[in-house]
DNA sequence: TTTTGAGTTGTTCGA
DNA sequence: GTCGAACAACTCAAA
């Protein structure tokens, strides 16, 4: 090993805000020069699909701590401002650096930002290298028996369980060799990335713990308490049954490799919810390999046929939707907890956005707009790949007739209505079994709750049964043979 | 090339 | 109240 002397290599951080299990990280350092942690925030590039309110709230906190554990190492975090374009090769210039390492990123603007770095950095002499920091596998490593990319996730996550598991995660560095001259960064204040002016982030504050320890923290939690009953309770918004590992991973504060092979060694005695719980990382997998071949997957529908869907413009009830005032109990906890915490339960989401898409008729990209500002795991793959499952013009889509009813989904995953007590007050006196259906109480029980419909709490903006033959219409209207006749 | 079985997460209706 | 079938047609993946 060589001491840290001369020209530094650039260690470009992206979404792989950890130092633990870090490729580009351990081959900056295998190179034995001195390494320059950079960060840019770089919204120019990423456009409509920079990260919204929830996730730069999250970025702050993260940026904060990964710089502590940097500095506690002896290596300044770097933090610049700009298209990525100009930013990385000016500082190669500046510093002299020869080198840049980075862990790889596969939303589509990502990739062209990246591949234009990589061109004028070659003018220049200087290389770049990528690695996988973010997935389990590579999104063009898993390939059908002909060799193309998987559309339906089952015999994908066949493939992967087949495929060699993932290598062990690597521990930190102890010791990072920072160069002799550190160039200027930006103070991350100065990015405003936390709300002031109203501050709407206390119930982040609450929840959540961005960073690399709030990472681990979350993953002890979760294989102590919640992993040996992943299978049974992972659906119940009700109760603490999912790994809430979402938001780490999209920043990459803890590695899928990390938590994969965590939950294999804790919880070999329970099979059954250990290869459940697998199996959501590879659907976070799946997602992302169809965003690496199916590019357009943010804006279009993966269906075509989709394109003749009869959408409905309804500001009113969009914005109902988003508010949490819709008047069905289990939807309005869902945006609620939303907008409240910047996350939401799976099967809630699954609710909600069946809800939009197909009570409303409202564009499933309207719905992902929203997730997209509001959720502190705003991921553009795990993002489009779901709403456009949902919807059903996704992959492996959910087939037409699924149209979730609210009621019963309610009853069924928050039997006793604790999850709507929690983020509906105005309901919490209503007994169990009027919680999700309020308007069909009789007036005593109302009254009883200190529940006046259509002043406490709204009645439903679309009627069930009305709404799931509108929808079952709208559907038979782009299906093929309806197009044929 | 053709064939075959299968496809995350559900609801409703009628027996 | 419970239970099983119907609900389209299509596409995918593998044999």
């Amino acid at each position: 090993m060589g001491t840290a002397t001369g020209a530094p290599v650039i260690w470009w951080v992206r979404q792989d805000l950890r130092l633990c299990d870090n490729a580009a990280l351990s081959a900056a350092l295998a190179t034995g020069a001195p390494v320059l942690p950079v960060f840019v925030l770089d919204d120019d590039s990423a456009g409509a699909w920079a990260p919204g309110g929830a996730s730069r709230w999250w970025l702050h906190g993260s940026l904060a701590a990964l710089s502590a554990a940097l500095a506690a190492r002896g290596a300044p975090l770097v933090l610049r401002r700009g298209d990525s374009r100009k930013v990385i090769p000016a500082l190669a210039e500046e510093t002299g650096a020869q080198a840049v390492f980075a862990g790889r990123m596969y939303e589509p603007w990502a990739r062209q930002r990246d591949r234009d770095v990589a061109a004028l950095l070659s003018e220049r002499g200087v290389r770049i290298e990528g690695f996988r920091t973010a997935l389990l596998f590579e999104p063009w490593e898993i390939r059908t028996t002909t060799g193309g990319p998987y559309g339906v996730y089952t015999p994908f996550s066949r493939a992967c369980f087949t495929a060699s598991a993932p290598a062990q995660p690597t521990p930190p560095p102890a010791r990072i060799p920072a160069p002799a001259s550190v160039p200027a960064s930006d103070r991350l204040e100065d990015w405003q990335l936390r709300p002031s002016r109203p501050d709407w982030a206390g119930g982040l504050r609450e929840a959540w713990q961005p960073g690399e320890a709030g990472a681990s923290a979350r993953l002890e939690a979760f294989l102590a308490s919640a992993l040996h009953r992943y299978e049974s309770l992972r659906n119940r918004p009700d109760l603490p049954g999912t790994s809430c590992l979402s938001p780490h991973l999209h920043w990459g504060e803890i590695s899928p490799a990390s938590v994969w092979h965590a939950a294999v060694a804790s919880g070999a005695a329970q099979g059954a919810s250990v290869e459940a719980f697998l199996k959501e990382l590879l659907w976070r997998e799946f997602s992302h390999h169809l965003l690496w071949h199916r590019p357009e997957m943010p804006e279009a529908p993966l269906k075509p046929a989709f394109a003749a869907f009869p959408w409905r413009n309804d500001p009113a009830a969009l914005r109902a939707w988003q508010k949490g005032r819709t008047g069905y109990p289990i939807v309005d906890a869902g945006m609620r907890q939303l907008w409240h915490s910047g996350w939401m339960h799976n099967r809630v989401r699954m609710i909600t956005a069946s809800f939009l898409v197909k009570h409303l008729l409202i564009p499933w990209q309207e719905g992902a707009a929203w997730f997209w500002d509001t959720l502190v795991d705003a991921d553009l793959a795990a993002n489009s790949a779901s709403w456009q499952w949902v919807a059903g013009c996704g992959a492996d889509a959910a087939p037409y007739f699924r149209i979730f009813n609210p009621i019963l989904q309610g009853a069924k995953f928050d039997p006793e209505g604790n999850y709507v007590r929690r983020w509906v007050p105005e309901l919490a006196r209503l007994p169990a079994d009027l919680i999700h259906r309020p308007w069909e109480a009789q007036p005593l029980a109302l009254a009883e709750a200190g529940v006046t419909l259509g002043r406490t709490y709204p009645w439903p903006v679309v009627e069930h049964a009305a709404a799931r033959a509108r929808a079952l219409a709208a559907l038979a209207s782009i299906s093929a043979e309806k197009g044929a006749a």
